[in-house]
DNA sequence: AAATAATAGTTGACAAAGTCAACTATTATT
DNA sequence: AATAATAGTTGACTTTGTCAACTATTATTT
């Protein structure tokens, strides 16, 4: 690869690096880590997950894992039921409170959204969000 | 903005974060951290940075960085020498054996680069640059 | 079927990363 | 001269994350 194509690479890198680091600042002022909150996401999206299925999707360590779990059933964020036909494992759901606490971390994730990118026009906006998916395209193509 | 915006943004966000991931895995491989990383970065790319400088910069806790510059010094990354003029602070230069770590690091950095995007033709690549850059047009406009 | 290996998740011990406030030395302001 | 501000250091602490040993259960091998 040309040196200059490196270069270009790690140079948006270190400029994307810092919005995401703008945009994750939100998170601070919550209760929850970035761990957390993709956990959260995770079990919002995928309801019933077992513990496996986690640790499968976010590379995050089985024990680390574990005890963010036993956190969120004490805070009655989730709640776990041992699957009938392997009782090693459990399957993983968002309770009522659950749902809120990441509806809540979720709708601060958009105002956050909305404070950075939030002085674009409209029509810049759309031209960004092109450029978002080409990219995404151009990189997805290859996988 | 439109719910659709703020929806498409994070869907990128979340997509690049990822490849940053896959980027920053390298440094794990490393004898050091990422804000270790970033340290050397600056003080590469700006030699003779003060410690208030760095925190500026990479807005960094003044007491962990004194602890990591410390440590450089006793790995001879780092040399300080204090100011004439204030005699409080001091300017701090990467030694011939901290510019060479940093080099080293790069050119993984770089290596690391080659193998995540290594397989664009030279058109995607191209390609790929050009949205980059004018993402970082757009957004940098409106700062 | 019994023995062995593999898997899901938990727990303990620990290391790394990061924060906060108190402190020293020096310089700037009143 | 007194007071406040700044640069950096240090100690105490919390949070975050890692690793390996362990229990319980299920799958595989013999």
């Amino acid at each position: 690869m040309k040196q200059s194509f490196t270069k270009e690479i790690r140079a948006f890198n270190r400029f994307y690096t810092n919005i995401i680091g703008l945009l994750d600042r939100h998170i601070l002022d919550s209760n929850y880590s970035l761990p957390e909150v993709r956990i959260l996401y995770e079990l919002y999206h995928h309801s019933g997950l077992t513990a496996s299925d986690i640790i499968a999707l976010l590379d995050i360590d089985k024990g680390y894992l574990s005890r963010i779990l036993r956190r969120f059933e004490k805070h009655k964020l989730v709640n776990k039921v041992t699957s009938s036909t392997d009782k090693r494992s459990a399957s993983i759901k968002l309770t009522a409170k659950g749902n809120k606490e990441f509806e809540n971390l979720d709708s601060a994730s958009n105002k956050q959204i909305e404070e950075v990118f939030g002085n674009l026009t409209e029509s810049e906006c759309t031209a960004l969000i092109q450029k978002f998916t080409e990219i995404q395209q151009i990189l997805n193509n290859k996988k």
